[in-house]
DNA sequence: GCTGTGCCTTGATGTAGGATAAGAACTTTA
DNA sequence: TAAAGTTCTTATCCTACATCAAGGCACAGC
């Protein structure tokens, strides 16, 4: 149950035994459906989630009405507003299940809660952010500088995992492209015979 | 000297005398001329730095040899590449001072250090993380969503400090654009009034 | 006073990807 | 198994912005 969660945090620091307790027994088990949704633009986010078995999708709906994925995340993944989580304010942001999965919830006081309770938490959740930044300061530069077709070959590789059970659709908003953009990249690189 | 510092870390959270002392004294007071590098691309980012006084920008070298800005930085800010600096890696980034520039700035050890002997450190740090987090995913939004236009505009409106300081070329480099085109933008927002 | 040099503007032309539409293939539901 | 979505593809035309090229203005150094 807490097998893997624990694995992703004592990579960053470690812990007790009686700090993981503890920390489980903050943890809340959800289960959600395909389609469904996590958080809603005008919620507040009252949680930070970790992906036990499935898939999500962040996202905002931009003037035009359309979806603009933010982020995917799958199994060993946290999925947050940190913004609305945060200040506890209200969300511009969509999280909705592509898959049915499974979730370990926190919210706001058990997490505050850890923070005093346990000092390391505080630094592996900074850790965690760090990577996230970093993670989304490269695709603002990939966005900017490179095409579409570079960074569609460039999502493959780096989530392989993902265009296999992710639509097509939804991999085009993710690279701010539309469906059929995307559609003649793939069919330009068959024919150039890259994928 | 350390007053306008002192002022950042307070807002979110406080410290006794003694800790604040003990944090003034792992600061070191950098001053560095217009167009004198701060880091350049292969070098590890040995520092976090918090401008007092001047203006500087982080940016990438792109594949065709243009600069992309990622970040203007001024006064009461910190800049730093968060990558490097915390993993002790190679940076892919430059940062260059656009004004003559004082800094304050603290390297790896010392913020080692300061989260060990001061546990608030470790708060402060990630708050103010999550908050440049926050930013960067609204940019990168804004990127996908917006016109060149409306980012221009946004920009303006966020930052208004900076156009009277910084050439328009970096302007553009930073929303992504040719100087050309932001001419072109400034050009037609002047015929509608709209600036 | 000239002559660079840096920065901004304007114009002509090119191109990546958008908008729209419509059909094919595949899934879900009934 | 038919009906009704979804998703993917292809084709046409269109737009935002890039690229290339030329010229103007302000200021620094000689």
């Amino acid at each position: 149950m807490f097998q893997e969660i624990d694995k992703h945090l004592t990579r960053c620091s470690s812990f007790t035994e009686d700090q993981l307790e503890l920390f489980h027994s903050r943890l809340k088990t959800k289960n959600i459906h395909k389609k469904m949704f996590l958080l809603r633009q005008g919620e507040i986010c009252k949680f930070e989630a970790y992906i036990v078995k499935g898939c999500v999708k962040k996202y905002y709906i931009d003037d035009n009405g359309d979806e603009v994925i933010l982020q995917f995340a799958v199994e060993d993944w946290w999925i947050s507003d940190i913004g609305s989580f945060s200040e506890q304010k209200p969300s511009n942001l969509f999280i909705e299940a592509l898959e049915d999965t499974e979730l370990l919830v926190i919210d706001y006081e058990s997490k505050e809660h850890l923070y005093h309770a346990i000092p390391q938490m505080e630094r592996v959740f900074r850790l965690m952010l760090q990577r996230s930044y970093v993670v989304l300061e490269s695709r603002l530069y990939a966005t900017v500088s490179h095409t579409a077709e570079a960074r569609y070959l460039d999502f493959i590789k780096r989530y392989p995992s993902i265009p296999q059970r992710v639509p097509q659709l939804q991999i085009a908003s993710y690279l701010g492209i539309t469906p059929e953009s995307l559609s003649r990249i793939r069919s330009n690189l068959h024919k150039k015979k890259v994928i």
